[in-house]
DNA sequence: CCCCGAATGTAGGCGCCGCCAACAATGCTG
DNA sequence: CAGCATTGTTGGCGGCGCCTACATTCGGGG
């Protein structure tokens, strides 16, 4: 028997973002079509119109998903209990991890093309994200084990760093087990400084 | 007179990449089209086909011109008189000052498309424009003002710094004006660690 | 000098794409 | 259970990248 489809998919919404994501992470960005994803979820190439206004919408959903998966990442690395350095790498290496897994999807949560009502969702996934190193920081800062200045600032520094690094795997100037082999020494630097001390 | 256009364009590549290049800073990478590139230029939708064998080859040659202008724009702003602090600072400015004017091209320059020929051409490109930053390390390393270790390694603390910090730039979470007048105190606490001394 | 092949540009077509409008099936709610 | 909002389908529009066949021009060897 032909194995008859019902007219109505279920939860199309989710599952053409599991297939985006999957393509993503597969084929990366620029392979994603709507009308492909309608395919390999097995609707007509406009049902995806019904669940997102176009193409944007989309993509800025994947983003929005990866905010709160990168979230629980950094959340999982999270370790009050160790010590400042050790502290900071484990979450280090939780970044670049994700960062290696999600390469195309990570330049998608860079990539600000939302339209401003869009943009605020955004920002606030941004600063639950970013709140776990901040958080680091500012403990550290309050017992003495860093210099004083504002922690979102002192955090510009880490962060930038560690989404350099990011970038420089994806760029394919770095492997990824180079990268993580040396968390340590970055974050080391970043503490101890350049100079001679 | 009907101002009889010659069959040849003259020097069409160039036009194109320049066309591209405009096309890259005013409305962005997506908005690029060969077809619209040729429209722009007053040739048929199929002649920059003569000129690059596909889209990707012109955004290869792109991001060349990218690299060479960059490595320009470094060596201008390098000076070995200054004293390592603000001689790494103005390099810094210099850097993101071009991440700023080019936010969409340098982009181009990170995404790793090319087929495996033009990568070699790539990578030395990438080396000569790294270069600048390396040598300042090495000279500063040789004089005592910096710990020992490979420059090329030491180079990835201040080399990431600097591009994740453009990044967040072009994220839209910094504005240029902001990232330019935090540039001494990125070098600073890169040189001296946010570890209190 | 001129002729012929190489280089460069043109015209048209193919199969994708995103988006839109008109229509069909379904589910929900009063 | 009637009617309406939701969700999916079909078909079409213009634009895209790339391909092939053809036209024009350029330049170097007889």
């Amino acid at each position: 028997m032909p194995e008859t489809r019902p007219y109505h998919h279920g939860d199309l919404r989710a599952a053409l973002l599991a297939a985006a994501e999957r393509t993503l992470r597969d084929k990366g960005a620029a392979a994603l079509s709507l009308r492909e994803l309608a395919r390999e979820v097995g609707v007509s190439h406009a049902a995806p119109g019904r669940h997102f206004k176009d193409k944007q919408a989309l993509l800025n959903a994947l983003a929005m998903a990866g905010y709160e998966r990168l979230a629980q990442t950094l959340g999982a690395a999270e370790d009050p209990a160790l010590p400042l350095e050790p502290r900071l790498a484990a979450l280090s290496r939780a970044y670049l991890g994700f960062a290696i897994d999600n390469a195309a999807l990570l330049e998608l949560m860079y990539a600000r093309k939302h339209e401003p009502d869009a943009s605020e969702q955004m920002a606030a996934a941004v600063e639950a994200t970013v709140g776990s190193l901040v958080r680091v920081l500012a403990d550290a800062q309050q017992r003495g084990e860093i210099i004083d200045g504002d922690p979102e600032e002192l955090n510009l520094v880490t962060g930038a760093a560690l989404h350099g690094v990011a970038t420089f795997i994806s760029a394919g100037w770095l492997t990824p087990e180079a990268a993580l082999a040396g968390v340590e020494d970055l974050v080391h630097h970043l503490l101890h400084g350049l100079k001679p001390r």
